[in-house]
DNA sequence: ATAAATAAGTTTATATTATAAACTACATTA
DNA sequence: TAATGTAGTTTATAATATAAACTTATTTAT
């Protein structure tokens, strides 16, 4: 029997988990505040914005401000418990 | 500026992650100990292995018990700095 | 008016990584 | 001696992360 729970593979990514981590702290974050504060690129913030968004972890609003495309994000209910369920996991390895 | 310190990529792994945890709290550990531990393939754990020996975060022994081959794991003083690099760094991520 | 630059992303191609399947070597048992 | 088990290693494949190239539209300069 195993020690180690497994680590949900989602959240087990630093781009994607530092993307939970700060939608965890606010009502909702922009695409390009979140690609500052992560210092990822746009394509591979696009991308892992696109699995969480898939896995229900988050939710994506697109519009328009200023006549530029507005990309807004905001952590789910599901989002919560999943990264909740990663630490309390994750615990395990951290002794 | 990025909130989030990269996570060495060596530890940021399922696997080897509970690799390390594991030889933490051991003197040294056996091949198949990790192996029953981790629920891993011997393959994979094979490959994980000498990845963290490559790194320089494990000391790998192979010699032979009751004519069968042996494989004895040690987490050295880097791996243990690497470990608490890691587990601080992640901690930015957790809140 | 049109060409160049900027903004906000998306799509796609590539490099990296994780993982298991297949294999090796040797010992034991039927 | 053929089959089974033990303890791994090597290699092939599947999955993942990442950046480069692209799209669409806007603003600014010529």
């Amino acid at each position: 029997m195993s020690d180690f729970k497994p680590l949900d593979p989602l959240l087990h990514s630093q781009l994607r988990l530092a993307i939970m981590s700060l939608l965890l702290s606010v009502k909702s974050a922009e695409f390009t505040f979140i690609k500052e504060k992560t210092e990822a690129t746009a394509g591979n913030l696009s991308v892992q914005l696109d699995k969480l968004s898939s896995a229900g972890y988050i939710e994506i609003e697109k519009s328009f401000r200023d006549k530029k495309p507005l990309t807004t994000c905001k952590i789910t209910k599901k989002g919560v418990s999943a990264f909740e369920a990663y630490v309390s996991a994750l615990k395990d390895y951290l002794n």
